[in-house]
Parts: C-alpha cells; sequence; structure tokens
DNA sequence: TTGTGATTCGAACGAACGTTCGACTCAGGA
DNA sequence: TCCTGAGTCGAACGTTCGTTCGAATCACAA
C-alpha cells in the first residue's frame, strides 16, 4: 500500500507518478478550481474512488505536483552550479535550468505559475518554503554578479523577480512549433538580463566619450 | 433599465461599477472558479439575484472587467504617447502607464494577468483583439528603437513578451508597504530593458548618451 | 484450497454551484 | 387613485462538486 509504504511526501507508485501527470494537465488546462476530480478521473482512466486511494485530497494532489516539481527544479539547479563560479555563467546555468525544465514540463510549470496561492495549511506553507530557498538562490547569484562589478547598484529584489517574470510568463505565450526552445531563449533571456543589469559606466568605458561617461554614472546613482 | 439603456459592453450605472469592483476584487482573491457568485453577492451586499438584474451571466462579469481594464490602459496609453517621437521615452511611457495602473488596480490586473484563458466564445475574442492590440503597440515601439540603433538584433515576440513578463509578474510579488512604487518602479523596469536590448557593440555612440540622458531625466523626477 | 492484504470501482452522500422565477416595494405619470 | 416598470430579493431549480463506503477482484503466501 503506497500510503504506508513511503514517508507521505516521496513519489512511489509509477501508476501515483502517472496519475500526478494527468493531473498536471488537466490543472493547466482548466485551472485547479475549474477541473473537477471526475475530469481527472476521465482523463487518467483511473475510477473516481480509485483516485482516493491513491491520493487523499484534491488539494494533496496539487501539493504533490507543485512540491515534487520545485524539488527537481532546485536540485537539478545545486547540481549544475556545482564547481562554477563566474556570476554570470552561473546566472545562465539557473536561467537555461529553469526554461528547458519550463519546457519540458509546460503543464507543471502552468501550475505552478497560476495556482499560487490555491494550497492553506501545511501543504502551503511547505511549497513557500522551497519556493523561498529557490528565490534565495538566484538573489546569492545576483549579489556575486553586483560584487564583480557586473551589475549596477539596483534594489536586488526587484531585479530577481523581473527576471522570474520574463521566465514565467512564457506559459502564457510559448508556443513550440513556433517560438525558440530551451537554449535560444535562455540565450537572449540570460542576455537580456545580464546585459539590463550591468554597470553601463564600466561595460562600455573603452568607447565612451568622458562625457556620456559622466551622464551614465550619475543615472546609474540616481536609480540605485 | 441598464440593460436597454446601454449598448451592451459600455459601463452606465454606478450600481453596476461598484459591483464589477467588488467581483474584481473576489475573483482576484478567490479565482475566477473558486469564486462563487454567492461570494459576490456577500462582497456587494446585493442579493444573489439581484446580481443577474445587472449582470446577465457569471461569465459576462468577467468579461466587462477584462474588457473594462483593456480599453482603459490602451486609451489612456495613446493620449500619453501622443506627440512624444524618441522610441526611449516612447517605451518608458508604456511601461510607466502599465505598471501605474497596475499599481492602482491591483485586483484588476490580478484578474487579467491570471484568468487568461477562462472567457469563451465572443467574450473570449473581443478581449484577445483588444490585447492584440496592446501587444502590437509594444511591438511597434520596439521597432522604432530597433531602428533607432537602440536595440541589438534580437527576436522582438521574445523581448516584448519578456517586458510584458517582468510587469505582469508583479501580482505575485508587490507588497504596496514594502515595494517601490509605479514611478521607481518603472525607472528600473524600463532602465532594465533598454539596457537588456541595447546594442553593445554601439554603446559609445551619440545614440546610447541620448538614451541615457532621458533615462537619467525620468529617474531624477522619481526620486527627487 | 484458503486466507489476506492490496487494489479497484459503482453508487451514493450532503453541500455548493449558476441560474431562474414570481412576488414584492416604490417612485412617478395619467 | 390606479397603473407601470425599474429595482430587489427569498426560495427554489437541476446539476455538479469532493468525498465516502462497502463490495468485488486480484496476486500470492500458507
Amino acid at each position: 500500500m503506497p500510503r504506508a509504504a513511503t514517508p507521505d511526501s516521496r513519489i512511489a507508485s509509477r501508476k501515483l507518478e502517472m496519475i500526478l501527470r494527468h493531473s498536471a494537465r488537466v490543472f493547466a488546462e482548466k485551472g485547479y478550481e475549474g477541473a473537477s476530480i471526475r475530469d481527472i478521473s476521465r482523463a487518467s482512466g483511473v475510477s473516481l474512488s480509485g483516485l482516493y486511494y491513491y491520493v487523499e485530497s484534491k488539494q494533496k494532489l496539487l501539493y504533490l505536483i507543485q512540491i515534487y516539481t520545485f524539488r527537481t527544479i532546485l536540485s537539478q539547479l545545486r547540481r549544475k552550479l556545482e564547481g562554477v563560479s563566474d556570476p554570470a555563467a552561473r546566472l545562465r546555468i539557473l536561467v537555461h535550468n529553469h526554461l528547458e525544465y519550463f519546457l519540458r514540463h509546460p503543464m507543471e510549470m502552468k501550475v505552478l505559475a497560476r495556482e499560487d496561492d490555491v494550497l492553506a495549511g501545511e501543504y502551503r506553507k511547505e511549497v513557500a518554503e522551497i519556493k523561498r530557498r529557490y528565490y534565495g538562490t538566484a538573489l546569492e547569484i545576483f549579489e556575486e554578479l553586483r560584487r564583480a562589478g557586473q551589475a549596477r547598484q539596483l534594489n536586488p529584489r526587484i531585479a530577481v523577480l523581473s527576471l522570474f517574470g520574463m521566465m514565467n510568463w512564457i506559459h502564457t505565450w510559448h508556443r513550440p512549433q513556433v517560438d525558440p526552445q530551451a537554449e535560444a531563449l535562455s540565450d537572449v533571456m540570460s542576455q537580456m538580463f545580464l546585459h539590463g543589469v550591468m554597470n553601463g559606466h564600466r561595460a562600455a568605458s573603452q568607447k565612451l566619450s568622458s562625457a556620456a561617461r559622466g551622464t551614465l554614472k550619475v543615472a546609474a546613482r540616481a536609480t540605485g
């Protein structure tokens, strides 16, 4: 019996995995509240009551999708970051890791992005905690960029959340047949972000006239 | 009788406006599907059946909120863009207009961002059409930037949709007591975007310093 | 073969859903 | 005074919701 055999939050049974995949698709298509357990039953081929043998509630279904997705993304990210010290390279790894997972699991990511404040109680707390850790990792990388002189003096919270905005908004517009895939997409977004937060004065200093240099320095200070 | 007195999609009655405001708040808090007509009845102080005197269905409630919000944002934007020809300035106006409306009407904007694919039929088509016009305006401004040598040769669709991502993601994190208001926020995001898409090789040219001067002007106004 | 626990499901539960209906109030014109 | 129509609402409609329960089936050890 899967419920007893596993420490509650792990995915053990193949069938549970399959149910979660179908649930993610249904949630992505109709939204959490708009989707009924009967929709999920129909999509997964498991009877209505049969679902409750594997998952104890609709909320837990959503919780499992969210926590599993976050854990996977975060652990993959940490593995890829190991041994890389250049801040810009680390930033590109974060963006690429996020977008690659995004485009490989669009349903799960849409659920993550849309059903942000549906969960309650302990489920909510656990998901919020791992999300906070993920955000913290991005924040650290931004601070590294700044220490390395590759980022202007601007609100780190806004910079990082803007980056997540760029990335997470993708679920509203990306069409796999039309739009670039993860590689090209993460190149563009990494570049946009890195140029966007770059210390313009230093980056352009080689070719800048001294008058323009002064203007940029004041501009950077004024908005920091 | 409001239904007969107006060409169907206009907001005429004060009471209807009041119902729409409360509806937007309820939709923002619980999501469209998660919110019940009874929730809206309770929030607005109008009886359950009384609501149907003003709006013919729950879907129409959502439609009215979305179409009215888009129309307002787009018409305000066009008015502000009149007579401004500098592409960077036009971009900053778009960002500022979007974020100012965003922070002034957070409930409506959250509904716009989250309940993107709920509407069906004619309602859906009308909202999609005005959204397309709004997106088109942003796209035109980006092309102007590029013609003026202030943007690299990158996929305009991705650049513009990334900008919208930055802006629309705000509803997931912005706390009015903690985070910057519209002025400072739009300065930061405009700068991030303009630097982000800027042609790095031409950083020393006249066009860059003119863009930076414009940025400085807006920044000084915001902080002064 | 029998027994046991894992697995599955049809049928039903009470609650909540969006919407409708008919009756009521009330202001203003005839 | 009576009539009309805008405005309002309590009560109910039929449907769908998340969840439960008990019985049936299955694989396999004894």
